[in-house]
RNA sequence: GGGCGCUUAGCUCAGUUGGUUCAGAGCACCUCGUUUACACCGAGGGGGUCGGGGGUUCGAAUCCCUCAGCGCCCACCA
């Protein structure tokens, strides 16, 4: 088959997935193997590729596809998640444009409506992992949602209920009047607004006072049912015990006194809201007050709020402002910065509210999660910086709000059949809900009927939480075969922002119910973020289009692009130039081997002796590289090893092993020298094939008659082997050689084709790689020994070897005395530094024998070099 | 408010327990080159007092203190 003169990245990538696929390489079964299990962070059912996905699944395809070609059973599940929240939110916005309400539909017509969504535009996403290169056993692929994970998720909720860890609370949560619902505490972020601090007026009942407070939420006042001083603020001693009158009703609360209140924050007078913040509910709890909600769950006033009702929250602030301001109760307003929490999702201001809702403990559920990564090291967590923040929360853990008032999601196995608080029922299908309720309740005439599910559904990561053990069926049936197998995987690959929300939940639920870490190491990527540093977001449209990248680049290019800028575990700029260096590369990698392809081969041709020495420079010097790269990958040094690889490849492969093989011009190569050359092709391949799957796979169908089964996916990666370190430091000698005599040709302006001839002044012996130095160095012939007095020319030196090269003209002689002079004022600044150092007691006293023995080393080089210096000067 | 991290060449970053001419890499830049694998190339080159200051040490990019700038996480001051 004929090589292509243009590599087409587009043309191959969809033939080599496809045969990947067709031959089941991906696929994985127990078998006596050792299994490399990778589970997947799944995507969003309905997301779409962004450079996240790209960066994080670059990473594991890498490290899946060593570890297959390392002989492991490797094992990279894929799935998706349901994603309740985000999902319900696109489905509402889709139906709100087709002129439909969430409220006008059941919950059975909506459900039809977000799973017709998500048959749409799910998998989606994992259309484009394929794109990219992932080599998932897609036959695996699991959907949160999939009856059996739902199955395994209400299990789970029945045991942790059953064992007192789920209960049922009434308790301020973070409300989304948007989507309205609750959030847990993780899906709040706080944003750092600029706000007011109101002044407000509060008229003293059976008095001409009026007390002040300031607040940063006016409208709250509808719900306030105490003002609260600091029991020994003097200010206010006299209002202990008095009423006042809430502003704008007609409403009489009294004054309480408790040392929560700062004294010198605003006035040091605080209004009390028990119904709408967390302190104001914990002070009304200890002071008996009563609670007024006066929120509607779409974040309107209620009923409570008098002639405020339907005004919503933002709307009923500016007029009761007004209001206050008309009545001369709003005494000043005060810039005031401060925190805000707002919805991860919606961005929706979140309002504290108190309701029911379901809470999981988490504080047992820490305990082995804290030792397996902070104290026995089960867990490796890199980057370890991690393991503070890790720490920090893990510690100060708070019960998981894990109710939410969604559809779509795994609706709470709780089932109601009276009035009382404890009057329901766990169970996981209604039949048995049944069964128990009668068992309970004593009441042997219930029917359906008086049963009532919980109209919520859970918190979408208490499915993903469970997702190592659940895409093993490892929840249903924790003996079979696959969990056993599989569990605990090897590494998980995610990004930073879902420590708290995913990675630490998974690794309780791992300890809490397979009583097992989910994975050995979990390796945190950083964020991408422009080149100007900026995180990529749809609103900034900083964010580059991750399949028009693939398409104008090739999957394999945007993977090196991409392992170039990330570096371990830092946040990594992307800049898409870096996608063109991985063009670059794939393109050098093209033509080398179309350059190898293209030597006519001639049996019975002896084989040069620049071409054996050249070859066996670059197996040790392979086998040197791959140890290095191997100590790279175990330390998750992915985008050094890949840097390795690329110099292997461009520099040692093409600059030097190519160039010192390659035939005189139209010449044939002989058959040893090009197996030989052919071998180390492909075992480049072999390494580069984790990072670039495509290209890698064509180029090695070109090298010979390929069996139809055979692939490089499945080939395996180089063991390394010992390697000769002399080797590689005396074809270093030569290379500088190389570098001094291109120096040399340009300063004279000696053209490359003309040959020249090389004096050195030390003993042939102490030479390896002549041939090389003849061959790249243009050299027509090698003299160890000085040049007659009668030859002209220049000369240049390397440590203490000295080199002269003859020309035609001489060198004129004062531009080469100033030279030697620079050369040697510089040698001896050196010396005299290195001398000054040994000759300090206390360094030679302390500093360990090796460090010594390398500056009287340097001294002895140094000497030689200026005696050397010397006599050239001398001579001209 | 608490905690953590960062600052090294124009850019992005390495620099492993302080010690080889140790100040590095890739990219970018400059010069030269139509050598039939590749100009998506080749050969060569310039460029940093390692954020500022102080200290420990025979020796500091590396350890300590301090200042400045940046970033992240956590937290109920209305």
């Amino acid at each position: 088959m004929e090589i292509p003169s243009k590599f087409d990245a587009k043309g191959i990538e969809s033939k080599w997935y496809a045969f990947w696929q067709k031959n089941n390489f991906f696929k994985s079964t127990p078998d006596e193997r050792e299994p490399y299990t990778i589970v997947i962070p799944p995507p969003n059912v309905t997301g779409i590729l962004h450079m996240g996905h790209m960066l994080n699944n670059s990473l594991q395809d890498i490290i899946i596809r060593r570890a297959r070609m390392r002989g492991y059973n490797a094992c990279w599940v894929p799935g998706t998640d349901h994603a309740s929240i985000a999902t319900e939110a696109k489905v509402v916005a889709k139906l709100k444009a087709e002129g439909i309400e969430k409220s006008d539909l059941t919950r059975k017509e909506f459900l039809t409506h977000a799973s017709d969504w998500t048959e749409k535009y799910g998998g989606v996403i994992l259309e484009q992992l394929k794109k990219l290169g992932c080599s998932c056993d897609w036959d695996r692929t699991k959907f949160t949602l999939d009856p059996e994970m739902t199955e395994s998720v209400l299990q789970v909720f029945e045991k942790l209920h059953y064992e007192g860890l789920i209960y049922r609370g009434f308790r301020m949560v973070n409300w989304d009047p948007e989507a309205q619902t609750t959030l847990s505490d993780e899906e709040v972020i706080y944003e750092e607004k600029n706000g007011n601090l109101y002044y407000i007026a509060y008229q003293v009942l059976d008095s001409d006072e009026k007390v002040i407070i300031a607040t940063t939420r006016p409208e709250t006042l509808l719900g306030d049912t105490a003002v609260c001083i600091h029991p020994e603020d003097e200010r206010y001693s006299h209002l202990k015990g008095k009423k006042v009158c809430v502003p704008l009703t007609a409403r009489v609360i009294p004054i309480i006194e408790d040392d929560y209140v700062t004294m010198d924050f605003g006035t040091g007078c605080l209004k009390v809201t028990p119904a709408h913040d967390q302190n104001d509910k914990l002070l009304g709890e200890k002071h008996q007050l009563e609670v007024i909600d006066i929120f509607n769950p779409d974040g309107t006033i209620n009923e409570n709020g008098g002639k405020y009702q339907d005004l919503n929250r933002f709307k009923a602030r500016k007029v009761i402002i007004n209001d206050l301001e008309t009545q001369e109760l709003l005494l000043k307003i005060e810039p005031h910065k401060h925190k805000v929490g707002v919805s991860e999702r919606t961005k929706a201001i979140i309002e504290p509210r108190l309701s029911d809702q379901w809470f999981l403990k988490m504080k047992e559920l820490a305990q082995p999660a804290i030792n397996g990564v902070l104290n026995s090291n089960d867990i490796e967590l890199l980057p370890e910086k991690f393991k503070n923040t890790f720490r920090h929360w893990m510690e100060n853990i708070r019960d998981w709000n894990i109710s939410r008032q969604l559809w779509w999601g795994q609706r709470i196995p709780v089932y109601y059949f009276g009035k009382g608080k404890e009057d329901y029922v766990v169970a996981l299908d209604e039949v048995k809900a049944l069964e128990k309720a009668k068992l309970k309740s004593g009441k042997g005439s219930l029917t359906m009927d008086d049963l009532r599910q919980d109209e919520d559904v859970l918190d979408t990561w208490f499915s993903s939480w469970l997702w190592p053990i659940s895409v093993f069926d490892g929840i249903l049936n924790p003996e079979n075969k696959e969990i056993k197998y599989y569990y605990p995987t090897q590494d998980l690959v995610t990004g930073p922002d879902i420590l708290f929300f995913w990675v630490a939940r998974m690794i309780m639920s791992g300890y809490a119910f397979r009583d097992e870490k989910p994975f050995s190491k979990i390796y945190l990527t950083g964020l991408v973020r422009d080149k100007k540093g900026r995180k990529m977001s749809k609103q900034l449209g900083n964010s580059p289009d991750a399949l028009k990248l693939i398409e104008d680049y090739g999957a394999d290019s945007v993977r090196v692009g991409l392992m170039l800028s990330s570096a371990a575990g830092n946040d990594l700029l992307f800049d898409e130039n870096l996608c063109k260096q991985g063009k670059n590369f794939a393109n050098k990698i093209w033509n080398a081997y179309r350059l190898i392809e293209g030597w006519e081969i001639k049996e019975d041709l002896q084989t040069p002796k620049v071409a054996s020495e050249a070859i066996e420079w670059y197996k040790n010097h392979f086998q040197k590289t791959l140890t290095w790269v191997n100590e790279n990958f175990e330390k998750y040094r992915i985008s050094d090893a890949l840097m390795s690889i690329y110099k292997l490849v461009w520099e040692d492969f093409c600059s030097w092993l190519l160039e010192l093989i390659k035939p005189e011009h139209g010449q044939p190569i002989d058959l040893q020298t090009y197996s030989n050359v052919i071998i180390l092709f492909e075992k480049n391949l072999r390494i580069l094939h984790p990072f670039m799957p495509f290209i890698t796979e064509e180029l090695w169908h070109f090298i010979k008659n390929r069996k139809e089964e055979e692939a490089l996916t499945i080939s395996a990666w180089p063991t390394p082997q010992v390697f000769d370190e002399k080797r590689i430091s005396d074809f270093e000698l030569a290379q500088q050689i190389i570098g001094g005599i291109r120096n040399f040709r340009k300063e004279k302006n000696i053209a490359h084709k003309e040959k020249i001839s090389l004096y050195i002044n030390a003993d042939k012996s102490n030479f390896s790689f002549e041939s090389v130095i003849l061959k790249l160095g243009g050299v027509s012939e090698m003299h160890f020994s000085n040049p007659a007095e009668d030859i002209v020319g220049g000369s240049f030196r390397i440590k203490n070897l000295e080199f002269f090269i003859p020309t035609n003209a001489a060198e004129d002689p004062k531009a080469e005395k100033e030279k030697l002079i620079t050369e040697l004022n510089y040698t001896k600044g050196f010396l005299a530094s290195v001398e000054k150092k040994l000759s300090n007691d206390r360094f030679v006293a302390n500093a360990p024998e090796k460090v010594i023995e390398l500056e009287r080393k340097k001294v002895r080089d140094a000497k030689e070099k200026i005696l050397l210096l010397e006599k050239n000067l001398e001579s001209i």
